[in-house]
DNA sequence: ATACCCCATGACAACGTTGTCTCGGTCGGC
DNA sequence: GCCGACCGAGACAACGTTGTCATGGGGTAT
């Protein structure tokens, strides 16, 4: 910028001005240092203003694994709605790790950023109490922060949906219904947990339930026992795309009804059909990073909770009879 | 850091060597300032720590879209590595818009990112040349850049992994096999078209060709236009992961021997299997980024072209005889 | 003609680090 | 007891911007 200034004859502050398009600058002038910059082949340092500025333009994102369809397709909507507000996205995959979770909130912070989203990957979020106090704001996507935190959240309906899908195979005269679910520790998990269980009612039976950490070798031992214990289940509600996919390797053909949570790329040309509570992925990074350029205006309200609705995609699976 | 200093009761700089563990401080005088450090909470501010040193541990990342499990496979390995290297990922998807692409690297080297990852979407990359004359290393991965500009580019077998699958087919027996591609004006269409056309020799013929952007209307129509002509095609070779996924949406269930480019979930357990050549994604990514951090250690060397394998999985949808 | 105001421009400090240089004190060797 | 080496620590400038304030010249109103 020096150079260009005095290439163009003018002062630094001139060039600042033309640079960032400030008014009270001669129409000529502003001519000439443009011809000097093109010349120049100058940009603007981005870390000088940053520093000068207190703004960096960034929004930190931190997901579990942006490998995975579900958070890729949160991250592209976050990616989006921060470039409509001229922002770049720093991001970074937990990896289901708390502690990494940490780290890269806290190298984010460091490094400035106007915002952060977070898939939170642990329960303990009091690290985040001196940044929210600095007025770094904080939106958690899918997952709620741990106790004495409270900051903006987006959720989907997770207890409604999983209720939603039990309550389907229900309706096709299924009693007895399995639900593979993740770890009980995660909280969509649990939620949907919760959900299943209001569904069935007093048809629930705890024999029915297994929750681990997903993997097709766990899943297909666990499909196993149950189909081959007594009184096994004509239906399995499995909560997470994972699962359902590990499940349908599993069943490696086999009929039963099924329902999983989650919709996923080619659910419909599997036959038969997989029936889905199908979530938005786009929709909560989308409403989870617009709420937070709004407290980037400047909202400064109470946090709010949102929940966005699921939907249920009928496809076949779902709609096997018993048996 | 200032504050810092004058808590522990010593200078600037003190605080500086401490934070940044550089010898010659005195045990007790940097437990004094690890302990102030402590009490107000602070840390380090890199946009100064940027501006002063002139990197900025930054890799940038564009990609055609995050979205697609492609690219978001791509840019985790691209994550990993970046952040083994002590670097965060600031990444963009350029939507296959070239002047998106250019906005992109224009605003990640205004950020003064250490090396760019490049997935072209247009085909002039001149606009590159000022940045790295000024030093900043770039990789092209999955497609090279334009004329002119010759930087280090990590593709795959794109006309090998073609020719391959078409050599499936005809061990097949199949004589008339169609080809479905991405546009021509795309590098891995063109070349994979190039494969196709090798393998089948004296058998090519122009009509049994479809290139044009992915989407299932179009898909659908090309493939009744084929089929229901004279001397329909007996197989079809598609050029890329959404190709072969619209196709199977097109033949709704109709047998028709296919060998798609590109791997998928899921396409195993569709009936029959689907049968791929499929790419490493992962492999890409990680190839490309340690060749990104052996430029930044100071590797001057000439540019490197790199061409990973690719792998043919028969899965049965490619091992279906004629008619 | 004088006073006033506005416009275009410039000088200067500050943002929070880190690299360089300097300085005082201690220690070891002769 | 003297000198050089070394160690811990600090002063200062610089990185490239931008915000604040100052300045001078020309136009307008009185």
């Amino acid at each position: 910028m020096k150079d260009v200034a005095s290439a163009a004859g003018v002062a630094l502050k001139t060039v600042s001005r033309v640079v960032n398009g400030e008014p009270g600058v001669h129409p000529a002038t502003a001519e000439r240092v443009r011809a000097a910059i093109d010349a120049l082949g100058y940009s603007r340092n981005e870390s000088a203003r940053m520093l000068r500025r207190g703004r960096t333009a960034t929004v930190g994102l931190v997901i579990e694994d942006i490998a995975d369809p579900f958070y890729s397709g949160l991250g592209r909507a976050v990616e989006q709605v921060a470039i409509d507000h001229g922002c770049l996205l720093l991001s970074g995959s937990s990896g289901e790790d708390p502690a990494r979770e940490r780290e890269l909130v806290r190298t984010f912070c460091a490094r400035r950023v106007d915002g952060l989203i977070v898939v939170p990957a642990g329960d303990d979020h009091s690290y985040l109490r001196p940044e929210l106090d600095a007025g770094t704001p904080a939106v958690f996507v899918d997952r709620p922060p741990g106790p004495g935190i409270d900051v903006d959240t987006v959720l989907c309906d997770n207890a409604g949906g999983a209720e939603r899908a039990v309550g389907h195979l229900l309706s096709y005269g299924h009693r007895r219904i399995a639900f593979l679910g993740d770890s009980p520790s995660i909280f969509t998990a649990a939620e949907r947990l919760a959900g299943y269980r209001r569904a069935l009612g007093g048809l629930f039976d705890e024999r029915l339930v297994v929750m681990r950490p997903p993997g097709l070798g766990g899943v297909r031992a666990d499909l196993e026992r149950l189909l081959g214990g007594e009184a096994p289940p004509t239906a399995v509600f499995t909560g997470n795309g994972r699962l359902t996919v590990a499940t349908l390797r599993a069943l490696a053909g086999r009929r039963l009804a099924l329902v999983g949570f989650d919709d996923f790329e080619l659910a419909d040309l599997l036959s038969p059909g997989v029936t889905v509570v199908a979530q938005d992925p786009a929709g909560l990074g989308r409403v989870a990073t617009e709420r937070l350029f709004s407290r980037l205006r400047g909202d400064r309200g109470p946090a709010q909770h949102m929940q966005l609705p699921v939907r249920l995609i009928p496809r076949g699976s779902g709609e096997l009879p018993p048996e």
